[in-house]
DNA sequence: CCTTTTATAGTCGCAATGACTATTAAGGGG
DNA sequence: CCCCTTAATAGTCATTGCGACTATAAAAGG
């Protein structure tokens, strides 16, 4: 069925949202804009914006990654397509199709971006509600997806800067969770999974001042983890 | 950056396609449809289409899923989001950005569906290559995605009919998965996973006329794994 | 010097699981 | 009809993974 004179085919306006992650003293923060205009306007939203007819989502994804957060370089951050939502009415204007990403960053890099964003913030994840458009259940899927993936990949590093300590790790997982984790339980595990971390050889560092300095570690090789890192079942999930 | 008079937008196609999966005869098959025009003639396919004004991209897959398999009730099986491919040149007529779907049928229900399909046949996975487009991709893509939720949720019970054997559950998973599983050891798993299967109380069935009559179950209300159902651990995977 | 704090090392026991062996219940061939 | 084959089901055993804990080491602060 991917005849074109067969059906007539209506245009479609395309665009990405992208929900932003970070730690930030210790909580789950997200990028967020001000509207400027109508709809929502004066509402927060995830950022996001239109493909350019060159462009992949994957690709303007990516740019305008580069433009909320204004960093110069975002080539090494974790970005990853979340899924694609199409409702009708999810604009009240027209027929949008927006692609939605998860993008991950090590702390918060400023607080907020230049480009021509009217105005970017970092929000605690608990108080990012009442967004514009769909965009709460956007959030909340991207927070889902991440945390489910925290099980079995390593991706709790693209929430680490380049060296990390173990104690830091374990801070991403206790908050995308919102669980405790016993130390040295977490940390037994972490070593023993080959290529998820390595050590920086010769470095140590203070992590608050007190207490013993903490080994540094580095992202290793592996992408996926075995055995998985489990969540502690909750109770009865029928659903 | 919604701000529709910010930046110009260009229209785009917004198609679904569908990788529709099937266990017959012990091996992965796929639905798949010749193309008759250009571009791609002669090749096959994923069935697919354009989304109508009104539809959201699940609801278009789901009617494409029934116009292809020409099935009269398509709302049990199940249809999940893969991704969105938006290559720019991925359709060399036009700007065009799909929204790929996999869905799970018990056993084949025909060998084609009517519609207006030119031709749609059930192909062996294994011989699914050189597909239109970028549909080799989704396809593979469908298959790692099918392959990965076997582990952590009860998907298999898509592949079967209401009523099934655990040979017939486990024969999902060797078939997907390209591995024998022990039987013993997968059937306590199985039944130690609540939620997972449960007995049909007086039935059994011959599964293959010689042999012990085996006991019937149908799907329980779980949803996901807890803990999950591993494939062994291959060797080294550092990507 | 002692207390507090945090990292790291190690112990103990249970639960999950991989690798097997044994038994049961059907069909088929002599 | 009796065995042989086939497939489902029942059970055993040792290893591993992991949760819960205790102990030690190395820093800062009073």
């Amino acid at each position: 069925m991917h005849g074109y004179d067969k059906h007539a085919f209506e245009p479609f306006a395309v665009t990405v949202d992208l929900a932003v992650l970070t730690l930030r003293a210790g909580a789950l923060h997200v990028l967020l804009v001000e509207r400027g205009q109508e709809p929502y306007a004066g509402r927060w939203a995830l950022p996001g914006g239109f493909l350019l007819p060159a462009e992949s989502a994957e690709t303007a994804a990516r740019r305008e990654l580069a433009e909320e957060t204004g960093l110069a370089d975002v080539t090494g951050l974790h970005l990853e397509q979340l899924r694609t939502y199409s409702e009708p009415d999810r604009d009240p204007r027209m027929r949008v199709v927006s692609v939605a990403f998860a993008a991950l960053l090590p702390d918060p890099p400023e607080p907020h971006g230049g480009g021509d964003a009217a105005e970017a913030r970092w929000v605690p994840y608990d108080e990012a509600r009442g967004l514009a458009f769909d965009h709460d259940r956007i959030l909340a899927d991207a927070r889902d997806r991440v945390g489910a993936k925290l099980e079995y990949t390593c991706l709790a590093t693209a929430f680490c800067p380049a060296e990390f300590t173990l104690g830091e790790l374990q801070q991403v997982y206790e908050t995308v969770w919102g669980t405790a984790l016993d130390r040295p339980n977490f940390r037994r595990k972490v070593l023993a999974t080959p290529g998820f971390v390595e050590p920086v050889p010769g470095a140590a560092r203070l992590t608050g001042g007190r207490g013993k300095p903490a080994a540094v570690y580095r992202a290793g090789a592996a992408a996926t983890l075995h055995p998985p890192l489990l969540r502690t079942p909750r109770e009865g999930r029928p659903a």
